[in-house]
DNA sequence: TGACATAAACTCACATCGAGAATAAGTCAT
DNA sequence: ATGACTTATTCTCGATGTGAGTTTATGTCA
């Protein structure tokens, strides 16, 4: 069955925050995510992967996760696939790791993830280059209602809410609309590795909704400010301060060192340290069905 | 790079409901999940396998969904794969068909999925086979505490609530308990099949708590209740009535069509349609973060 | 000593949610 | 026609959660 074979890799978007900024691995000058072979050596696509990017990074990777398996032709990166009639699997992860290392074999680099999506950035305000966008994006749109409302809830026009998750939905209407060449509308890079960056952001931008992520990225004693502003700097938006607090302790999931912080100006915070014993018990919020508990 | 080559097939759960029962499409009398070919002809994975599944069910696929991408070595099917060297990558997605068929050129046939996981079917009354289940794994987990913990999470003891989406970890655990050949622990299936029909069942369950997947197994019409007992066979729960109807239109999904029903006794009932239109703008509840808006 | 900065606790109006009661409108046996 | 029964549909009520902002505490620095 000939068929069948494929010629199959692993493509890692790796993510660090240092200064408040999430940055992505890069290889290339900043031109596409790492991606390796597809070792046979061991027991599980995971565990092959979590060795290479230890190697690479020379840091332990916190967390990873499967993304998507990417394949459509007309997308495909153009490298590799010598024959002309064998496919071309791609399967994306998403990792975590605490520190951001020049170190390792690979020599790689970081970069802030909004060099390649720059309107997703709202820590700040609004960027401004949102307004050439969605000016870029209604034109295509004309007259078409549905594509019009589609530009408006994405981008939260006319009233509607800003939504950090849509990251995606956003690039493939830029790639849709064949904008995402044109000059402000982010950086390139190679293939589709643009799009599996934002399926990245994506899934990760959802999970710190609903799981314990965020640790990852944390040093072992933070402040709640500090958990505040990693959160903030992954969402691409500023959180009610005192609300958040109250949503982090009512989670039960970090406790104090009893140590406190010498930091920047202002009266000193306790220090906390996460504690994921009981972890799986809390299984957080989420969207709910209305129960009948009886 | 013959390194990289490897076997690629695609595996579907394909889910239809029919007299309330949640059902699995199957091969070979119900012992495997319908795999197809990695067809190279066409422009996506999805859109072969969309075209792949019309061919075998002779009905279209309302819904589609990649889940996952399996290649744990330990784990693979024992199938194909002459060459030793070769891995074997099986790429799963979900689809949700209106009608159960036993049209099509692969006569496919129908299966409850609750007859591979009997434990998860809590509609009536919390299944009598859990105090076995729950039983052996007490006794696996010995003095273990991490182990116990889990147990009583995963299924709901001591106190803790049943979490109907934790099917996946459920499974997984019976697994590295190796009870999962055991009588009482639901029907087997070929290689890690059963695993990705978890995998199925738990996105499902997850999913349509955040976004109106149950209108792809519905028909045209219907009323509140044939509403609820969809999403109550889906999910393994009875909910309550009226707060599920108050949840349902507070979403503003669907609309009268302005005729009733003549059902079984009682008063008749309104009957609704789906209307897909501003489908996105609700966009529905799920985790929030403490937001600040100014 | 006082201006300034951040931490931490508290308040309050309002929305959401679990639970169940009350009322409406059919069917069916007598 | 009447009453038992069944399901539909609407309301009510208390508990909990969420957005927004105020108040008080405790440090640094000019």
């Amino acid at each position: 069955m000939p068929e069948n074979l494929a010629y199959a890799e692993l493509i890692a978007v790796l993510v660090a925050v240092t200064d408040n900024e999430p940055r992505v691995m890069t290889i290339g000058a900043g031109e596409a995510l790492p991606s390796g072979p597809f070792e046979t050596s061991h027991r599980s696509l995971q565990s092959g992967l979590r060795a290479w990017i230890e190697s690479q990074t020379g840091h332990p990777v916190g967390y990873l996760e499967q993304l998507y398996t990417f394949a459509d032709r007309d997308r495909a990166t153009e490298a590799a696939s010598a024959a002309p009639h064998t496919r071309h699997i791609s399967i994306g992860y998403l990792g975590l790791v605490r520190e951001q290392a020049a170190l390792g074999a690979g020599r790689p680099e970081w970069h802030s993830w909004y060099e390649y999506f720059p309107w997703e950035d709202h820590r700040e305000r609004r960027p401004e280059l949102l307004n050439h966008i969605t000016e870029r994006l209604l034109v295509w749109a004309g007259e078409d209602v549905t594509r019009r409302q589609r530009v408006e809830f994405l981008f939260g026009l006319n009233g509607l809410l800003w939504n950090e998750d849509l990251v995606l939905q956003r690039y493939e209407m830029i790639y849709e609309a064949q904008l995402e060449k044109e000059p402000g509308f982010g950086r390139q890079m190679a293939g589709d590795h643009r799009r599996i960056l934002a399926t990245g952001i994506t899934r990760l931008r959802a999970k710190i909704k609903y799981y314990p992520v965020v640790f990852e990225l944390m040093p072992d004693s933070f402040t709640l400010l500090d958990l505040q502003r990693m959160t903030e700097a992954l969402a691409g938006l500023r959180l009610h301060k005192s609300n958040f607090r109250r949503q982090v302790d009512q989670q039960n999931l970090i406790e104090e060192t009893g140590e406190m912080s010498s930091e920047t100006g202002g009266r000193p915070a306790k220090l906390f340290r996460y504690r994921p014993a009981i972890l799986e018990a809390s299984a957080l919020s989420g969207a709910r069905l209305p129960y009948s508990r009886h």
